[in-house]
DNA sequence: TAGGCCATGTAACCGGTTACATGATTAG
DNA sequence: CTAATCATGTAACCGGTTACATGGCCTA
């Protein structure tokens, strides 16, 4: 899934400036399983303008840079509905945490408590975002891959709280002090 | 995560060639959390040895090229721990198919649903091929990732299944002949 | 008055993949 | 006879990020 499609896929849900195709994909519907910088952003934009795959219009702001809204063409509609269609590659998934978990033993078991934790966090962080997408929102498709998501996380932090002592036993060292630890 | 570290990790857990590592990370412990390409492991490889943070030995062979087996040095192995002492980064997370499921109303409803069979299919077989690797081992923590990963891909296809009929419906398109989809 | 938000854009860099080069052995 | 497996390595390429440049407005 190149940035191309990914453009084309926020446009054609809403015109947008590079600025909030930013937001839309941290914030916004697709945020837990897409990321794109602007880096990125702003050439493909002008690419894709000069393909003829999207229009912009530029609007005057007081103070503020003018905002280049863009919208996606009937080209562009037919490029991305095309690229939709060929078989999506399967899921690309990277865990630094995974690898922490399988070397558990080299590490004290604060490290090991720690990250669990901030990973529970994140976790519960991303579900609330996507509800509150979901409730801005009555297309059928994002409720459809919200729900997903949230059944995925929800399993996932299940699994997590359930073992997550399991896990800490694991550690090669031990708590400084399990008397302050066991009051948390 | 960096090839480094992960390249560390897997000679952290047992001694391999260049060769080897690209099974390891394609097939093994960590095969669904992890991929590397031949590209980056040599070069890596050879870095690392100019470091000292790994050594080589060469295995003759009769025939084929010589095995240049590599073993972590203790320089290595802290180095290693250290880096994984560092808070792991959130989980990365690319998905075509929920971009796909978005937007599921721009295709006729056959895609949809090869991609979803697709989808189910690959992660059977990814289960599978976790079972097999936590069969032939007995490390606890690979077991808890596994376990792991096992639980969680298991409600994905759960979720998949029940809702499969559901996404297909949001379809923007009708299946050629509605009476053999449904002897299928 | 510091920091965050709005807003666009470029250039340098980098981590990594793909493709190429080479070649014997073995299984189907 | 073909394809896969074993085995190492290089070079070209590329998709994308980070950092930089610019600057006004608003809020704490």
């Amino acid at each position: 899934m190149n940035i191309n499609t990914l453009i084309l896929a926020i446009l054609n849900a809403q015109d947008a400036t590079g600025y909030e195709i930013k937001k839309l994909s941290t914030d916004g519907q697709f945020s837990y399983f897409v990321e794109i910088s602007f880096g990125s952003i702003y050439p493909t934009l002008a690419r894709l303008e000069k393909e003829g795959m999207v229009t912009s219009r530029a609007e005057v702001q007081s103070g503020k840079p003018d905002r280049k809204v863009y919208s996606i063409t009937d080209t562009g509609r037919m490029e991305f509905i095309e690229a939709l269609a060929q078989p999506p590659a399967p899921d690309k998934f990277k865990s630094e945490f995974m690898l922490l978990a399988l070397n558990a033993g080299t590490q004290p078991a604060e490290i090991i408590k720690k990250s669990i934790e901030s990973r529970i966090e994140h976790l519960t962080n991303t579900m609330e975002r996507i509800k509150g997408v979901m409730e801005n929102c009555d297309n059928e498709a994002t409720e459809w891959v919200g729900n997903y998501g949230l059944y995925c996380m929800n399993c996932d932090l299940d699994y997590l709280n359930k073992n997550k002592s399991s896990l800490i036993g694991l550690a090669g060292g031990l708590l400084k002090n399990p008397s302050t630890e066991a009051a948390e």
